[in-house]
DNA sequence: CCTATCTCAGGATGACTGAGATAC
DNA sequence: CGTATCTCAGTCGTCCTGAGATAG
């Protein structure tokens, strides 16, 4: 009973770093709920739209395409293909390997994920001009240039 | 061997969802580090910086006001107070409550944590000039206003 | 021999759910 | 009684580490 405000408003909501990682969150979220509600997440759209923009390939290269950790690739690509969106080949020409490609299921189901998302892109930014929605994205593309050469410099030419 | 560039760029990557989480994610690393760097997380400054700013108070009233779930405040305090940055003791007019106050070391440890914080921020927005980082936090408050609204209007009044 | 590929087990963080015991 | 508080167990998505089996 002793506190009067309940709009309490510690100075750390105020940093950078909080901003970035609310607003993410609420992008995150929003994300989440379109995907959810046709039974994706977020993996699934990543791995089917690189699977139609680069073509079939193995799963180490999938991985590399799209950013998905291996260990993760694995789960997700049996996630999706129960679901028949995607097809698991042995390579004839490198028995390691499983060759993945879209299937026509897939490419539907990319198209449904896709308009999840411009859906979602347009509710993130509602409050936004189209002027400010533009200096939005462009500070941030400098933002996210700048950290992604400075880790992959720490890490070591393993790209 | 069949991939020609290795900076594949999918379309997504413009995203202004993609665009938030990633560096959103870069600033949680950096963040993430640098607590780690002296045995903290994220957690830890958020619960030491909302006792210095409002005082002693339960747990339940301190998980409203730092925004912290009810269930990992628990494990958080656990770990604060082993440390003895925090004390709990019984709130004598409440049986239920816990009364969690910060001690002398938790505002020495505060500060460190201040410290290391002030710094990821900087380095966050490092290729950055001082206007840009202006403009980039007020989109940020804009956007994160709406969203705080919104999100709080379709759960209820149950704050 | 060494490296690449795929798989599986599990951890870390942040956000969250559910259940129980206790006190108001 | 119902509600609030504290605790514990566990889920989830994303990212990540390590280890093993197999194949190049």
């Amino acid at each position: 009973m002793e506190n009067s405000s309940d709009k309490a408003s510690p100075a750390w909501m105020k940093l950078p770093s909080w901003l970035l990682s609310q607003t993410a969150g609420h992008s995150q979220r929003l994300l989440a709920e379109g995907f959810a509600s046709v039974g994706a997440r977020g993996y699934h759209y990543r791995l089917l739209a690189t699977l139609e923009e680069f073509g079939p390939a193995s799963q180490a290269e999938l991985g590399r395409r799209s950013g998905i950790h291996l260990s993760d690739m694995v789960a997700t690509l049996n996630e999706l293909a129960e679901e028949s969106f995607v097809e698991r080949s042995p390579d004839p020409g490198d028995r390691r390997r499983n060759v993945i490609s879209l299937t026509a299921a897939g490419k539907r189901r990319l198209r449904v994920l896709e308009g999840q998302l411009a859906q979602t892109q347009d509710e993130l930014l509602a409050p936004l001009s189209p002027a400010d929605r533009r200096k939005l994205t462009g500070l941030l593309t400098r933002l996210l240039a700048h950290h992604d050469q400075q880790a992959g410099e720490a890490e070591g030419p393993w790209r």
